[in-house]
DNA sequence: ATACATAGTATATTTTTAGATACTTTTATT
DNA sequence: AATAAAAGTATCTAAAAATATACTATGTAT
């Protein structure tokens, strides 16, 4: 039988955010991108500030199922895993720089606004 | 004073995220941008399949206070009320269409390779 | 033998999202 | 007087996502 998260996706939209659309997907993503493509557990967890370990693993596991991710184990004392883009991972890079650029843009419109409101 | 969701966006990604990552939000602004940019609510009720009146006015008012979406009211019974994307809703459209086309991509390849396996 | 490092698990709880169901408003029409 | 149309509200419940806290495994260094 095939997989099912909750049930099928409702379109291709659908299907990419339910993808990247979690809390802390995309920065993940980001961030290994942005450290030339590997990341250790123990790094992710410093830059992905606040996050629970449980959190962290579930969302890597997630990301990894998806095929965004690979997680390579060095079977070593104490442990070494290490967080990589697959292809497909590496596909959404682009699109992930658009949105964030876009983020930027209006958060600095929004900085603009409340200073008018606030005078 | 300013107003929070929960709290302060971590960077420009969370940001948008938290402006577009919702169950529904991505969809229905790429609706109503397919349907020259306008769409009353019932319609909207329509394409949106199997969300509730509640979902959807929620997240409609959500749209509308980040200004993604316009809502124009006409003064008549039964009352008739038309969405449209804002001039900041529109910038997300490219990037709604980018990632709709990696979603369609990725569903081909699953497609494909769920045939091989179940063979 | 004890402590340390790294990458996690386990369990319980809280918060956030979403779903179900019923009801409201105001004129025009029958 | 009753009914219909469109765009919602109100209330309650359920499911999903996230948080808090404590704990584990295994070699190496002290």
């Amino acid at each position: 039988m095939t997989k099912k998260k909750s049930d099928a996706p409702i379109c291709a939209l659908d299907y990419a955010f339910r993808r990247i659309g979690g809390k802390h997907k995309a920065r993940i993503l980001w961030y290994i991108y942005q450290q030339n493509n590997v990341l250790r557990y123990g790094e992710l967890k410093k830059m992905v500030q606040n996050i629970t370990s449980k959190m962290l693993t579930q969302t890597l596991r997630e990301l990894e199922e998806d095929n965004l991710l690979n997680r390579k184990v060095y079977p070593v004392v104490p442990p070494k895993v290490e967080y990589s883009l697959t292809e497909t991972g590496k596909e959404l890079i682009p699109f992930i720089e658009h949105i964030g650029a876009w983020g930027r843009a209006q958060m600095e419109k929004e900085k603009v606004e409340n200073k008018k409101k606030d005078e």
